[in-house]
RNA sequence: GCUCCCAUCGUCUAGCGGUCUAGGACGCUGCCCUCUCAAGGCAGAAACCCGGGUUCGAUUCCCGGUGGGAGCGCCA
């Protein structure tokens, strides 16, 4: 019990605003009569907010939003092994990158023990669970057997009728008492009716030896404390469900409506891993996404209201419905992100994009104080790039003159030919009265025709001189964000750059 | 092995017995536009897993097969 006060100590220690103390009734509710919609993600602090997570979190805050419901975060952190206060914090981080707040939490059950070690004596006292004395070599010993002969491995009910308490110093289990026949049926709301044989269940372990509770145990507490209506999860959990009704029934509880999404795999079609995709939200930030483009690609993933592809959180809300959830998984596609991103980048207010740009400029140790500003790079690159990352990498020229040019670039477009043409338009570029992109533009139109010469064979020296690259948005609006005085700068370097090529 | 879930273009999906010679989106291909890269416009290739039923009629309903997946812990 001290790991677990010293675990929990630690979580606050780096949570501090997020520490909240949990409050519930102390009586298990016996009706909901006309609850209001509440939902809930669960996740276990075990490493980072997982893809898939985010969007059983997305699906659970829309329901409850779409209700007038309200949305609860619930720290599952029982396994003190596995649990640390960085996965938490990595979880508090994902959903506040993604804006799903909770109206409620975060709750942490390893603050809940007290109230779970209750339950467990209530169902004791009721005859509703009973003290394991089997050894985990005799459990071992069995499930090799019920292997060998082909059954499922479970336990095979041998304490469950001797009635006897453990002595002082004795090792015991706690046992759920789950009913030995008839059926259990789940309404899923995305799988429809699954039914489940009594038989089938075995009885679990609801508090370990040092009487801790399990998770199976801890889940039907909170989400009847927790007055959860609606429990909206990955359908890896759909095997649970019977297990988790019989104890629900057992507290004299109606159980929640389920309804159980299909898991997300990688663009492979394979199970999601930090290996082969990206399974980490932060990823997705790091990889240059916004929220918007990400809520959006995760919504349509097993969700749809016919032909619309693009979705504002309102929208989402608005439109969104439990019935309209496939129930196949489905994989990961992120040309598509892409897509929505560019999207998003293209149609959100600059300024707002400008934000999460001006990040993605830190990570390149770019400051964008000596430069254009962000969102004015934001609106002329926003329809070339596909994230932001790659809108950093693309616009640091705008930031940093070119020491170097893109050795074919400059093979081609930076011959001796191009010189004359450079310093023409050097020339009529400073004596330029207004800096503005039309006025750019007729002089450089200007010179191709007097020269005879194509656009190109003027504006991509140009180009080439001040971006160091072949590509750039148009010529005019480039240097009209360069600005007049690293412009000049820019074709002089180059002109210097061209005749030390040629001496 | 047992139990449970799933199955429409490469991918996300629409379809809820006839309107399907199966629609949309991403991606892909071609053309147009063009100072580069894009964006945009237009056109195109691309799917109902297989076999039985039910029905006047199945992509849609039922059963079986096959193929995926999940669960079967003193993990969550």
């Amino acid at each position: 019990m001290s790991d677990v006060l010293s675990l929990t100590a630690v979580i606050a220690a780096c949570a501090p605003a997020f520490a909240t103390i949990p409050r519930f009734p102390s009586h298990p509710l016996t009706s909901r009569i006309a609850m209001k919609v509440k939902t809930r993600f669960a996740p276990s602090p075990t490493g980072y907010l997982h893809i898939g997570g985010a969007r059983t979190a997305l699906f659970s805050y829309l329901y409850a939003r779409r209700h007038g419901g309200s949305f609860v975060l619930r720290i599952e952190d029982t396994d003190l092994e596995r649990s640390t206060p960085e996965a938490v914090n990595a979880i508090l981080e994902g959903m506040a990158w993604l804006g799903l707040d909770y109206d409620e939490g975060p709750f942490y059950q390893t603050k809940r023990f007290d109230r779970y070690k209750e339950v467990i004596q209530q169902l004791l006292a009721e005859g509703k669970a009973y003290y394991c004395f089997c050894s985990k070599e005799r459990l071992e010993k069995l499930r090799e057997e019920q292997m060998a002969q082909k059954l499922k491995p479970r336990y095979d009910g041998c304490c469950r009728d001797l009635g006897r308490v453990p002595k002082p110093g004795e090792e015991a289990v706690v046992r759920f008492k789950n009913p030995l026949d008839g059926e259990v049926v789940v309404e899923d709301r995305v799988k429809g009716r699954v039914v489940f044989q009594n038989a089938e269940l075995d009885d679990l372990i609801i508090a370990r030896a040092d009487g801790s509770p399990t998770y199976n145990f801890t889940v039907v507490v909170d989400d009847m404390d927790m007055e959860i209506t609606h429990v909206i999860r990955g359908d890896d959990h759909l095997n649970n469900t019977p297990r988790q009704m019989n104890i629900l029934r057992a507290l004299g509880v109606e159980p929640p409506v389920y309804a159980h999404v299909p898991m997300i795999l990688d663009e492979q079609g394979k199970k999601l891993s930090k290996r082969t995709g990206a399974a980490s939200v932060m990823e997705y930030r790091d990889m240059g996404y916004l929220p918007e483009a990400v809520l959006n690609y995760l919504v349509r993933l097993g969700w749809s209201h016919g032909d619309q592809e693009i979705f504002s959180l309102d929208e989402m809300i608005a439109l969104f419905d439990i019935e309209d959830l496939n129930s196949a998984a489905s994989s990961l596609n992120l040309s598509k992100l892409a897509w929505l991103n560019q999207h998003y980048m293209r149609t959100l207010d600059p300024q707002y994009v400008a934000r999460h740009f001006r990040w993605h400029l830190g990570r390149r140790d770019i400051d964008p104080s000596n430069g254009p500003a962000p969102e004015r790079v934001v609106q002329v690159m926003a329809d070339r790039v596909k994230t932001l990352a790659e809108m950093a990498a693309a616009a640091e020229f705008f930031y940093r003159e070119p020491q170097e040019y893109e050795e074919k670039a400059a093979r081609k477009n930076l011959t001796p030919e191009a010189v004359p043409v450079l310093e023409e338009l050097r020339q009529r570029l400073s004596a330029l009265p207004e800096w503005t992109a039309p006025a750019i533009h007729e002089v450089v139109a200007a010179i191709a025709e007097s020269g005879g010469l194509g656009m190109g064979k003027v504006a991509q020296p140009l180009r080439v001189a001040v971006s160091g690259t072949s590509v750039s948005p148009p010529i005019d609006v480039t240097l009209d964000v360069v600005g007049r005085e690293s412009t000049l700068r820019r074709i002089d370097r180059v002109l210097a750059y061209i005749r030390a090529q040629q001496g």
